[in-house]
DNA sequence: CTCGTCTATTGACTTAAGTCAATGCAAGGT
DNA sequence: ACCTTGCATTGACTTAAGTCAATAGACGAG
């Protein structure tokens, strides 16, 4: 399981495969079985976390008690990013595993101390994020510009697998349509 | 103009006056005119920037030639990230001033060195990454599980001075919407 | 001042998605 | 094996947004 952590950080840092090793041990990696909630929406997280195998899902619970799905993370994708923006910096969603996983999990009490150990650290995550953003930035940009249908075919296209691993209305929720409409969609679409 | 620097500046970073001058003093600041493209959609951006007054609207041409604007930036926002996840970092999308603008122009190739001299700014504009990747995820969530009557509300309460700032067939593209319907839902909550 | 261009509004019509309700299906528990 | 529960599909109907076209106002150029 290591392997894809050695793997994922060698694209990201010049670090030698010593000082690599270093970090890695200091590194806590978890097992979570499906339906486990990280955390949930109003707390304050104390961790952040790198998928390695799994899926997590990411919803909130609206005004009329809807819940909606904004997110879903698989592997090598980083749960990392919890309302900075607020003041009390509590989280508005609620992430749960939506298959058994394996994680990376960042304490983030420790953050800045590994920071201070590992300089090169702060400027890997600072790299990591910035390519994390503007994914989610040109995602965004995406989805305004489309009708559900196309947003479903993009779907389609860019996260096949996804249609398999995650129950549909949760999907339709993360596409912003109805589950309803997911269905008519696909028939029509094929 | 430099006081806004020094106010916004002094909200992320422990850096007493004397640095903060320094730092200061390295930075560039420019006026651009209404219409001014920063950089256009296909060219690997120089530089990045922080509005000190005035707006920049980013959009980009789709594969049927129609322009979807994707953002607006107005005050205090930064203009940072783009494409960090494309391998050869082209934009995707043209950069223009709406209005007159004052800008914090940042030369990309000087970041590392920045950063060096400064490690401070490093975690400073880390932070502010964070701030800021954390609220567009936010606006995406909430962009999503709302149609399209609820997302004119919301930016007629979230960005109210936008609606008097901007043509509203931009603003009708940027809500994900045509500017017939942004018109029609306009009168209906009048 | 007038012309041309660009933009916002309005109307008539179409269409895709939402809503509500019924049915069917599969998984899990007893 | 049975029942329950939750989920996906389908149908009938409603509604809001899209499309196309016409009009009218604002603005700048000449």
């Amino acid at each position: 399981m290591k392997d894809i952590l050695y793997k994922y950080m060698s694209r990201w840092t010049s670090l030698n495969e010593e000082d690599q090793q270093i970090i890695v041990n200091e590194i806590r990696i978890e097992e979570f079985t499906k339906g486990t909630v990280l955390f949930r929406q109003g707390v304050i997280p104390t961790a952040c976390y790198f998928i390695l195998e799994g899926c997590v899902r990411q919803y909130s619970i609206n005004e009329d008690g809807r819940e909606v799905t904004s997110n879903f993370y698989t592997e090598e994708q980083a749960i990392a990013i919890f309302n900075h923006h607020k003041p009390d910096k509590s989280s508005d969603y609620t992430f749960v595993c939506a298959e058994d996983s394996v994680m990376v999990v960042g304490d983030l009490d420790l953050e800045k101390d590994m920071y201070h150990k590992h300089p090169q650290l702060e400027s890997m995550t600072r790299r990591m994020m910035e390519q994390n953003f503007s994914q989610v930035q040109e995602e965004f940009a995406a989805f305004i510009a489309s009708s559900p249908e196309e947003r479903v075919k993009t779907l389609l296209m860019k996260r096949p697998s996804l249609i398999d691993r995650v129950p549909q209305h949760q999907l339709a929720s993360y596409l912003g349509i109805t589950p309803e409409s997911l269905s008519r969609i696909k028939k029509r679409i094929q």
